[in-house]
RNA sequence: GGGCCAUUAGCUCAGUUGGUUAGAGCACAGUCCUGAUAAGACUGGGGUCUCUGGUUCGAGUCCAGAAUGGCCCA
């Protein structure tokens, strides 16, 4: 006996009662453990970070990183998979000083780094039993006790060895370069952390500066401009780089005209002249760019005027301080990168503020002037001093236009780099920071991306790829406080550097102290080692600098194992490279990335071979979900809702993952009740019958004689199996849950709506084993395939169906195998035979339907029209499904569809197939109609009357001479359908269930009573 | 300025190497069927397959360009 299924159903409970079941039988550890012999698969998990609630984008993917593995497991794998944590950063240090109401990085000093890094410590894990719940419940199976979690010693030691590898390589570097700086957090950005932050439609101002020649230098350009004052025109959106400036731009070859506006002389490039509005004016010469070069002009703010220090490139990286000069002047360069597409075709040049400005800086040895300060505060004695950049913007606008030197100010939208974090706008800026050389290995990051299967696959050589070929070294230091300290010590002497690259080593350095236990690599503690200078006798002091967390994390597959550490076989167990990673699309930059480079520089291998890049998750409207906004979607009601297998079902199979994706309640409930509930019917026709019949699948059953249906689904079946393996080996979940979801389609439309006679059937004969049999089968064969899908349903099924009729089979689906298909059983010309039954059925019932004669009605024959003779035969072979689907006496086949409009016919065509009714209903036809109509009374009546579906009843009935005859003629089959041991005419005893109903003109009551 | 992706019914999506009249589910309206009943069947309305060119006997599908939206880079 099963357990009796219910067709109501109520998923959470369900859901909820799994989980325990898997919780007190160690179902997870056991599904990997039993497997602990076998090839590894291997899932490595982006470590989120527990400092805030999970969102419904984490389910999403969690969903595509449990299936997978699921999967696997159950095709034999040994697949542990271990969850991760990442705890350092910016993000972790920002919440933290948004609590603590900071604002500066002297705030964090003033309160100290040791109890400030106390508090990232504990904030990490905030919400961690949120972010455990969420996983449990949502069935993603990853070991949450024994996690990776970055902050700890042994992943810090890992990292610092992977520095040290890079190191000992020449591939770490202290470079002097622009980057990316925030000037609210001090600290630079990586290339893929501006990536995270770029806003479109920024304001900002836009313009257009006059730089005066200087009149010695006037002969240069021409003879004829000595009459009036000339000026160079530039444009700039980011005035608060002026003071810094210390060259212009021009491009050799490009012409420049000389335009005479009122009692002055501008120069700017010729065909750009209508933007800014000269287009009428006098042109007095026009020149080549080149000639322009070596031009001299007035600073706009001579920088020794302000308190500001002056330097100049020797060569490289290297910069000189000069002495203060009264009469400052500087030169026009000629550079290869001046647009002509916007401003006025001269590049204002400040080595201080941009990337290309510092390369020209360096190229041509130009001064290097830099008036604001990491807090991106203007420093000196400018009328502006001490404001943030981007608010003295207005009053260097003012102060130029006071002096005359203001052609035009107006605002320009665009877009521009903010900090990812916190908001504030970026500012480029020169400054020393730590790099890795990943440059050095782009041809081998290019390669091993070669072997990474990628889905979406455009990934690979699109965003990816193209990533990869405009790489550019990873500026990898921070001058924060929560992070894996950058293991790099510095003599406070002689400035020597070493890297090093663990704990022993640290120890065995000569001179090595300021040890304390409990042992924390963190800030501050870290900076209290020391040990001696091999070269000098000073001391060893480590560099403040902390490390990207980007880095903690692409370190993960070494440093979740402390290798090289421990775990000394980790490149060749098995445990490296994982077989799968999915993360969404913008880690392409981020986590994608950093595994990849640092793998790439360690191993010279990939550390992933298939990725699923997931699309991010819009609301309903297609717009992004953001706190701000308020349009965030809590996946905990959700779940209470519908359940963890209706959300996975939804997001597995509604959308193709690697496309953005509207988030649909509405579609959450249309899954529930269009697949699952769909399931669920039929699992609890089957038990419901199969317990009365007491089919029990595990007796001896002889020889079964399948039906023609029976090898049609079984068919279709085996087909499936093989489709689901196919699919899932690619990585294609959405398409395997698709094809599982026409599969119970079509069991519960065609197979079990055709079969449900043959289990109705009182005589236990060998079709209705054969049906029960089959029917069983294709439950449990899906309950083992949707198990990494819907575990949670799928288990439901397996325990009822399997563990209870086989105590031996494994107590969970989960440790199961999953199936494998028989070829054998899969007969295509009987899948497309079926298929054109359906068909034919559907335009049967359309004919029916036209002509107002129900299909309960028998009629005398239904004619057919095909577009072909294959087809032809194919009907013979499944005319007998079709004359039970429609209600008819035969079938029968003409040629073409103009034999079908025949007198009596009611015809309904489609592309090439018709099939018309004979409408003629004979008295023969009406008095079984008849008797068709009182079976379906009565046995409405049955479940009215709170009957059991196994009932025994006797019938009474009462009318006319015909209703007597009808009772008479068709009363075996009668008793038969509605389990009446007698059809007895006459009034029943007062208080039996009794209705009056007009059958065909002809008053009839029926009464129903139950036998005991 | 550049790159990638998307655009097919009101919504969510299929649509094979180009080949009859472009499909499904949901939603809407009506009819029917039903001891699986929170299902199911049939009918109907709903499409300039984003647009413009091109290749072809033939284009939702291939090519070029554009538009809109999303993501990314500079």
């Amino acid at each position: 006996m099963f357990k009796p299924v219910a067709s109501r159903v109520n998923f959470t409970q369900m859901e909820e009662a799994i989980l325990e079941y898997w919780r007190q039988n160690n179902i997870f550890a056991r599904s990997i453990e039993g497997r602990k012999n076998a090839t590894r698969f291997v899932l490595y998990e982006g470590p989120p970070t527990a400092n805030g609630s999970p969102g419904i984008h984490h389910v999403l993917s969690r969903v595509f990183k449990d299936v997978i593995p699921r999967y696997k497991a159950m095709k034999g794998y040994y697949a542990p998979r271990i969850a991760g944590w990442d705890t350092h950063g910016l993000p972790v240090e920002l919440e933290v000083e948004k609590e603590l109401g900071f604002s500066s990085k002297a705030d964090i000093e003033k309160y100290g780094i040791d109890r400030f890094n106390a508090r990232c410590r504990e904030s990490v894990f905030r919400y961690l039993e949120e972010w455990n719940t969420m996983t449990e419940r949502i069935a993603f199976w990853v070991d949450l006790e024994h996690p990776y979690i970055t902050m700890e010693n042994s992943y810090i030691e890992s990292c610092w060895w992977a520095i040290k590898q890079m190191w000992d390589k020449g591939l770490v570097y202290k470079g002097y370069r622009v980057t990316p700086h925030c000037p609210r957090c001090g600290t630079s950005l990586s290339s893929h952390e501006v990536a995270l932050g770029y806003k479109d439609n920024t304001e900002d101002p836009s313009v257009y500066i006059k730089f005066r020649v200087e009149p010695f230098s006037l002969t240069k350009i021409s003879d004829k401009l000595a009459d009036k004052a000339v000026y160079f025109l530039a444009w700039t959106t980011t005035p608060w780089t002026l003071p810094g400036n210390t060259a212009l731009a021009v491009a050799p070859d490009d012409e420049y005209a000389v335009v005479e506006v009122g009692d002055e002389y501008i120069i700017m490039a010729d065909e750009l002249r209508e933007r800014v509005g000269l287009v009428d004016d006098k042109i007095l010469e026009k020149i080549k760019g080149s000639q322009l070069a070596g031009v001299y002009y007035e600073p706009l703010f001579n920088p020794h005027n302000y308190g500001v220090e002056r330097r100049r490139f020797q060569s490289q990286s290297e910069l000189a301080v000069q002495e203060p000069s009264k009469d400052l002047t500087y030169r026009v360069i000629a550079t290869d990168f001046v647009s002509m597409e916007e401003g006025a075709g001269i590049v204002h040049i400040a080595p201080a503020f941009g990337e290309v400005d510092y390369e020209a800086g360096m190229s041509d040895l130009l001064d290097f002037v830099n008036p604001v300060d990491l807090q991106g505060k203007i420093i000196g004695s400018y009328p502006f001093s001490g404001k943030f950049v981007k608010d003295a913007d207005k009053d260097i606008i003012a102060d130029l236009d006071r002096r005359g030197l203001l052609f035009r100010s107006e605002k320009i939208h665009h877009t521009y780099p903010f900090c990812w974090r916190c908001d504030s706008p970026l500012l480029y800026y020169a400054k020393e920071t730590w790099y890795i050389k990943t440059t050095a290995v782009k041809d081998r990051l290019i390669a091993n991306n070669e072997e990474i299967n990628w889905y979406p696959q455009h990934i690979k050589y699109g965003r990816f790829g193209d990533w990869l070929q405009n790489n550019v070294d990873w500026a990898f230091s921070r001058e924060r406080y929560w992070g894996t300290p950058l293991p790099v010590w510095q003599c406070e002497s002689c400035a020597n550097y070493e890297c090093i690259g663990g704990l022993e080593e640290l120890k065995k350095k000569p001179g090595f102290g300021g040890l304390k236990e409990p042992l924390d690599l963190h800030r501050p503690y870290v900076d209290e080692l020391i040990f001696d200078c091999p070269g000098c006798q000073g001391k060893m002091k480590r560099i403040t600098e902390v490390i990207d967390c980007w880095f903690d994390s692409g370190a993960m597959f070494i440093a979740q194992w402390h290798y090289p550490f421990e775990n000394e076989t980790l490149l060749s167990d098995g445990r490296f490279p994982a077989d799968y990673i999915c993360e969404a699309v913008d880690q392409t930059r981020g986590w994608f990335y950093s595994l990849h480079a640092i793998s790439t520089l360690l191993f010279d291998r990939p550390s992933y071979e298939n990725v699923i890049c997931l699309g991010h998750i819009l609301d309903a409207r297609g717009d992004k979900m953001s706190k701000a906004r308020g349009n965030v979607v809590e996946p905990g009601p959700m779940l209470d809702k519908y359940g963890a297998d209706a959300l996975r079902w939804y997001f597995l199979t509604a959308n193709p993952p690697g496309n953005a994706r509207r988030f649909s309640e509405q579609l959450i409930s249309e899954v529930a009740r269009q697949f699952l509930l769909t399931l669920w019917n039929v699992y609890s026709f089957f038990v419901t019958y199969a317990n009365i019949d007491k089919f029990n699948p595990a007796s001896e059953m002889g020889k079964l004689e399948p039906s023609v249906l029976d090898r049609w689904i079984m068919s279709e079946l085996n087909q499936l199996v093989a489709d689901v393996n196919n699919a899932l080996e690619n990585y294609n979940p959405t398409e395997a849950g698709r094809k599982i979801e026409s599969f119970v389609s079509d069991l519960s439309k065609w197979y079990v709506r055709r079969s449900r006679r043959r289990f109705w059937k009182s005589e236990n004969d060998s079709d209705k084993l054969a049906a029960y049999t089959t029917l069983y089968r294709c439950l449990v064969t899906l309950s083992k395939l949707l198990a990494p899908f819907t575990p949670f349903l799928a288990e439901e099924l397996y325990h009822n169906l399997v563990c209870s009729a086989f105590p031996e089979a494994p107590d969970s689906v989960h440790l199961a195998d999953f199936p494998i298909a028989d070829k054998d059983k899969i007969d295509k010309r009987l899948s497309a035979d079926t298929r054109l039954a359906i068909k034919i059925s559907s335009l049967g019932r359309a004919a029916r339907s036209k002509a107002g004669i129900k299909v309960r009605q028998p009629l005398a024959r239904a004619v057919v029209s095909l577009t072909s003779k294959s087809e032809r035969q194919s009907l013979e072979r499944i005319k007998a499904q079709i004359i039970d689907e429609l209600n008819i006496k035969e079938l029968k086949t003409v040629d073409n569809e103009g034999e079908l409009e025949s007198a009596g016919y009611q015809v309904s065509l489609e592309a090439g197939y018709g099939v018309a009714i004979v409408t003629e209903i004979t008295p023969e036809l009406a008095a079984e109609g008849l008797a068709r109509d009182i079976v379906h009374r009565l046995q409405t009546m049955r479940r009215s009357a709170g009957f059991d579906i196994a009932d025994y009843i006797t019938t009474y009935y009462q009318g006319g001479a015909y209703i007597k005859q009808v009772m008479d003629n068709f009363g075996d089959y009668i008793r038969q359908e509605t389990l009446s041991r007698e059809l007895i005419e006459g009034i029943a005893d007062e208080g039996t269930f009794s209705e009056k109903y007009k059958l065909a003109g002809n008053e009839v009551t029926l009464a129903v009573t139950r036998v005991d």
